[in-house]
DNA sequence: ATCGTATGTTAGTCCATACTAACTCTTAAG
DNA sequence: CTTAAGAGTTAGTATGGACTAACATACGAT
C-alpha cells in the first residue's frame, strides 16, 4: 500500500539559477561532516546573510532539493544531491581542463570554474572530460563525481591530525583561497607529495614537517586544510 | 572652458549583468544598418516583450552605456560600444575554440557561448585566443575584434545581391539557427567557398546557385543570409 | 490636414535574490 | 532549572528583470 509519491527524479538542467546551484554545492559540503548543513555557515561560506540564506532553504525545499528542519539546518534530498554533484562534476572537470590545457595555474581555476560551471553545457563538460582522458581527480585532488553522481566520499586526516613522526601522502587541498595555494606550491605541497611530521607544538601549535627534504612549519589552520593518507613506514626495501 | 565632464571610459567587467550585456550586444548589432536600433526590433532578437526592452533601455541609458531618444530607438555611447564589442570578442573566441580544440560543429557553439560568454574572465579568453594564434574571424566567418575593440565593420552583400552570373566568394553567415547552418553544410556553403548564381526567379524569387559544381535552389530568406564578396571574373589563367 | 495602424512607453504585478532590524528558538553555563 | 548568548527566522525593503494591459506617439495613406 506504501505508494512512493510521484516525486520527479531529477532537476532539468537549466531550472536551477546559479545561485541556488551554488547554494546546493556548499549544502552538500558542510553536509559531510554528518550533522545537516547550519545556515550560518553556510552564509559565512558564500559570503551572504543568514537571512538570505534562510529564504534560498524555503525556496529550495518547495522545489523538493533540500529538507529543512527549523532551527536545524538543511540537507539535501535525492534529488538535491544529484543536482548538487553534477555542478562538482562541471565544477572540477573544468578546472582540470584549465590547468592541463590552458595552462591556468592551481591558484587561479576555482574562481573561473565558478562561474563557467554554471554556464557550460553537459554536453561541453563532457568534452573536456574526454579530451584529458576521464580525469578523476581535480588539480587540487579532489575526487570528480561520474556523470551518473558517484563519488569517493571518503573521509580524509589532515597533517594537523598526524602524529609525530608520521609520513603521509598529500591526497587533497583545500582549493578555495589562492594565496594559500601559492603557499603550499611554494612548499612543495600538492596531490601525490609525501610529507612528515617532525614536530609539534602543544596546545594546538604549530606543526613542523619536511617535504622534499626541507621543514616549514605550518600553523593549525593551514595544517588542517592538507588532507592526506598516512604511509605504513615499511621497513622492506621497495618492490 | 568647455570641459568633458569627468564620465567613466569603460565599465568594470562584472558590474554589468548578463541581460544587460546580451541587450548590449543586441543593439549593436541592430545598430550597424546606420539606424538606431528599435525597440521592437531588440526584442524581437532576444525574445522579450518589448515593454522589457524599454525597462532596460532605461537602465543601460542611466548607466551611461545608450543614448535612447524617446519612441525613436537606441545607439550606444562610446562605453556601450567597448562593452559590447568586448562582449563580441569573447562570444567569436570561445565559438572558435569551441570548433577548433573540442570538436564541436558549428551549428552547435552559438548557444553554448551564448552563455560562456558573461562568465568567461578576459585571462581565459585571451589564452583561447592565444592558443588558437590569435584567430581574425570566428567558425561562421564574422570578424573577431581586437582587445582593444577594433574591428572590421564593412558592410557586405548577400547572395540576394548578386545578379545572374556573378561569382562570389563567401566571407561569412548568419550564425543563429543551427538548422540553418546544417542546410549550408550539407551544400557545401561556408566561408571561402566559391558560389556562382546561375538563375533567378523574378519577384523575389528562389535564386539558383552552384557551389562545388552542384546546383542548389535558395530561397531569398536564405540567401539574404550568405554575405558574400564579388569576384572578378578574370579570363587570365592562375598565376 | 486627418487619421488609423504600427510602434513604443507607462503602470502595475510578479519572482528571485539580496539586505537590515527585530523577533524567536535552542542550548550550554551556572 | 533558569537564562542569556548565539543561531535562526520573519518582516519589510530594494533592485534587476520579466510580463500584460492600457495608453501615447509617429507617420504613411488618404
Ligand atoms: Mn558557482
Ligand atoms: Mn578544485
Ligand atoms: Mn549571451
Ligand atoms: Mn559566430
Amino acid at each position: 500500500m506504501k505508494k512512493t509519491p510521484a516525486t520527479a527524479r531529477t532537476v532539468r538542467r537549466g531550472a536551477l539559477t546559479g545561485q541556488a546551484e551554488d547554494y546546493l554545492k556548499a549544502i552538500y559540503e558542510m553536509e559531510q561532516g554528518g550533522e545537516p548543513a547550519a545556515t550560518n555557515a553556510v552564509a559565512a561560506l558564500l559570503g551572504i546573510a543568514p537571512a538570505s540564506v534562510s529564504g534560498m532553504l524555503q525556496r529550495l525545499s518547495r522545489l523538493g532539493l533540500v529538507h529543512v528542519e527549523r532551527y536545524r539546518g538543511a540537507r539535501l534530498t535525492h534529488m538535491g544531491r544529484r543536482a548538487a554533484l553534477q555542478l562538482i562534476r562541471r565544477h572540477r572537470i573544468i578546472e582540470s581542463y584549465l590547468v592541463t590545457r590552458l595552462g591556468f595555474g592551481w591558484d587561479e581555476v576555482d574562481e573561473e570554474a565558478e562561474r563557467l560551471e554554471h554556464g557550460a553545457s553537459t554536453e561541453l563538460v563532457e568534452r573536456m572530460a574526454a579530451a584529458l582522458g576521464h580525469p578523476t581527480e581535480d588539480p587540487h585532488g579532489a575526487p570528480i563525481p561520474t556523470s551518473d553522481g558517484v563519488v569517493d566520499e571518503r573521509r580524509l586526516q589532515s597533517i594537523a591530525d598526524l602524529a609525530v613522526g608520521q609520513t603521509a601522502r598529500v591526497v587533497r587541498v583545500s582549493d578555495r583561497d589562492s594565496e594559500f595555494l601559492r603557499y603550499l606550491a611554494a612548499m612543495g605541497i600538492r596531490p601525490n607529495a609525501t610529507v612528515k611530521v617532525a614536530d609539534r607544538a602543544p596546545f594546538d601549535g604549530p606543526v613542523t614537517i619536511t617535504v622534499r627534504g626541507a621543514r616549514h612549519q605550518l600553523g593549525v589552520a593551514a595544517a588542517s586544510r592538507v588532507y592526506v593518507e598516512p604511509v605504513a613506514r615499511t621497513r622492506r626495501a621497495a618492490k
